[in-house]
Order: C-alpha cells, then sequence, then structure tokens
DNA sequence: CAGCAGCGGATAGTGCTGCTATCCGCAACG
DNA sequence: CGTTGCGGATAGCAGCACTATCCGCTGCTG
C-alpha cells in the first residue's frame, strides 16, 4: 500500500506520516521506483502502536522513537525493553534533587526496597521519582504519602504480579515483547483512569457514611 | 517577605516566580508602596504546591491555575475539587474517539461501572480514557487488557479506598482540601514509579521462575 | 497518449507552552 | 548618595509536534 492507504486505515494525516517517516518512528516502505514506495500490514501495526503510545499513553515523539527502536533493538531481551518503556513514560519535568529532605526521602525509598527484597538496580530512575512524590508532600507538610508508602507498594506489587503473569502468558516471543510496552504504557493510563474513577467512588461512599441519617443532601 | 527571599526559599527563580503572578497561579502581595510588595508564608506555600503539581505531578501550567483556583473556589465541596484536581492530570492528547471499536470499549466500561456499582457520573471524561486505552489494545490486537479490566479495577478500588480514608482521616478541613489535591496528584506520581519499580521485580522473579537450574546467566 | 490525481522528498512555517531577558523608574539600605 | 533589589511591562526564545508548500515524477483513466 501506499501512503494514501496507510494515512486512511490508520487515521493518521499524511503529513504526520511523513514527519514520523523523517524522525525514525517508522521505517520506510520499500522503494518500488524513484518516487513510490510500499508499505505493508507491519507499517500499519507500527503506526497504531506509535500513535497509541503518543495518543493514550502520553508518551513523547522522542520517546516514542526510543521505544519503537528498543523494540528490534533488544528483540530478546524482555529487562531492556521494560528499562525503555518504563522511560518513556517518566515525567518531563523534575524537582530539585540536592535538598536534604529529597535525600531522606531518597533513603526511604532504598530502605522500603531492600526491606521487601526487591530486585532492582539501586539507581532505577523511578526510585528518584518515588522520592520525589515523598519529599514534594514532606515539604508541604504532608506525611501521609510517606506513612502509606507501605500500602502503595502492596498495591503496586499485587498489579505488577497480574500485569508481568499476563504478559509471561504470551507464548509468542514478538507478541510478548510488544505486550511488555503495551502494558507499561497502556496499563499505566487505564489503571491511572480507573483510580480516579475508583476515588470518585470511594469519596462519594465514605461522605455519605460521615454524614448517617435521612435527607443526605444532593 | 519580599520575591527575593521567596526565591531563596523555595528555589524558583524570580522570572518565574514573575510569571506563575501574571498566569495567576499565585496571589499578588500586598503592595507596600508603589514598587514594594510583601509576600507571606501561604505565598511560599502556594508556590511549593505549584511546583509539586508541576515538577512532580506533570501537571501544566494552565491545570494548575484551576487547581489552585479550585481549592478557593469549592473550599467546601470536596467532591468539586476532586473533578478538577482530576482533569488537571488527564492526557493531553487524545485519540479518535468515533470508531465502533472504541464505542464498544467505551460500552465495556459502562457495563463495569454498573456491575460494581460504582458511584460515578455517566459522563465521566475517566470512563473515556479507560475506553482508550482497552479500544489501542483492541486495534493492537492486544485483548488482554480487556481480560484483566476486573482485576485492574479491583486493585484500583483497594487503593482508593486507602487514600480516600488517608484524606478524611485529616481533621482540619482546610488541609484536607489540600490533601485532595496532592491525593489526586502526587499520589498518582508516587504509584506510578512504585507501579514500575515492582515490574522490575516481578520481572526478574518470574523470569528466573521459567528458566529453573543453576548457573543463571546474569 | 494526454491529463490529472497522487506520490516521495525536501524545506519552511505555525501555534502553543513555559519560561527568560531586558528595561524602566523607584525604594531601601549601608 | 550610591548600589542593590523591586515591581511591572514587554519582548524574546527554545522546544515540541505538527502542517503547508513546492517540486519533479508516476501511474492510472479515459
Amino acid at each position: 500500500m501506499r501512503v494514501g492507504e496507510l494515512s486512511r486505515r490508520s487515521g493518521v494525516p499524511i503529513p504526520t506520516i511523513k514527519y514520523y517517516l523523517r524522525e525514525g518512528l517508522l521505517a520506510p516502505g520499500v522503494a518500488v521506483a524513484s518516487n513510490q514506495a510500499d508499505y505493508g500490514e507491519e507499517h500499519l501495526r507500527r503506526l497504531l502502536l506509535v500513535r497509541a503510545l503518543i495518543d493514550v499513553g502520553g508518551v513523547s515523539v522522542a520517546g516514542a522513537r526510543e521505544v519503537v527502536g528498543a523494540l528490534t533493538a533488544y528483540a530478546d531481551d524482555p529487562l531492556e525493553l521494560l528499562g525503555v518503556a518504563q522511560s518513556s513514560v517518566a515525567p518531563r519535568h523534575q524537582p530539585d534533587r540536592a535538598t536534604p529532605e529529597w535525600l531522606a526521602a531518597r533513603g526511604r525509598v532504598t530502605e522500603l526496597v531492600a526491606e521487601r527484597g526487591w530486585l532492582v538496580e539501586a539507581w532505577s530512575p523511578e526510585m528518584d521519582q518515588v522520592a520525589d512524590a515523598l519529599a514534594a508532600g514532606g515539604s508541604l507538610g504532608v506525611p501521609e504519602l510517606s506513612e502509606k508508602l507501605g500500602e502503595y507498594a502492596d498495591t503496586a506489587a499485587s498489579l505488577a504480579a497480574v500485569e508481568v503473569g499476563m504478559v509471561l502468558a504470551r507464548p509468542d516471543p514478538a507478541a510478548r515483547m510488544e505486550l511488555v510496552v503495551l502494558g507499561t504504557v497502556l496499563g499505566e493510563a487505564l489503571f491511572s483512569a480507573l483510580r480516579m474513577l475508583a476515588h470518585q467512588h470511594e469519596s462519594k461512599r465514605q461522605l455519605e457514611l460521615g454524614k448517617p441519617g435521612p435527607g443526605i443532601a444532593q
């Protein structure tokens, strides 16, 4: 197929496809003449993957390029691929990490990981991100996040068990590698939205409990 | 205090503080002369809150303005405030929602919410976001997300129960309202990073299980 | 075989975001 | 009384994710 059909079938405008080609998010088609190229189903699929990363996962174009690159570069190393997928959804900004409060929070994270025997590298950027959230809470006088850290970790662990099991259940290695990426990125978006809905529900529920009796306003 | 001290104590550069003032993220100081103004502790606190939203939570400047606005506008309506806080962390992009696949996914979400008796508005943007993730997975031939939807929802519910309990445990109403915001935004960042760490751990653990025997490579 | 839509490739431009820089006249402090 | 810093205003900038335009060519249509 040529670019017009690719555009029609994916819903992505032609100039955007050309942009993705330039940026290396999409492999060039097979040149069939000086100014004609041919794209296959794998191009369509790759394009849909890129759009899912960008539109649903909120990944940047540069991040998406790294992810699709890693998908071929680490075709048989799920842990490396996982690392790239995880860093692609990392926040774009980051706070000042030179304060003593931050270092204390960071120490608390190292401790948590050690306590649980989690097999993660000591320099994981995600550990810094946990410290960021803890330190921000601390500087605003919100110790609750730090206090509930264990419960957050428990919940994360049980979700991760489900998700990793889901990925490893895939027999085909290539499809499994794609699921590493999609599980990381789409799973994040999915869970985040469900957490919001659950917050709405729980808030209403617990607020009602707090004010018993008939004639609850609104 | 004047802007220099505010800058020193918060770590935010003076031009950025001026920008936040212009953008309405920070209330103007009390004018004490034609070109001198005075800021208090509450300005410092607000500034730290704004930076936490932006740097840790990844909220946009416009989103942060809405959140701090809601904090005063809905000082006694936690549910309204929660809605604003939630929409501030919503993804900036969104996919095409006009396809039949998306509508089917959306139906599945309505069903899930109904089954569980979750008290959420039927038009919640978060429900659309769940459908976005499901539909993206579907179009890429990944039914797993949809299959595990119930487990995702269970996990989200148990996390939400902890978090809402944490917020409602605060006796002071003003501090509680701030915690609604911080719980939503920082809680998201915190959990997301922990989920990544748990993925690393679980992946290593389950991969080791899969290849038993001595001399496991690396 | 003429004509015209569409193609691939290249270059330039756009709109938005989140700051950053500069300038001004004035206040405060040593 | 001079230096430093302030507040307020305006302008500028870098990065991102596209979007528009142009060119010569291809290949299908009639």
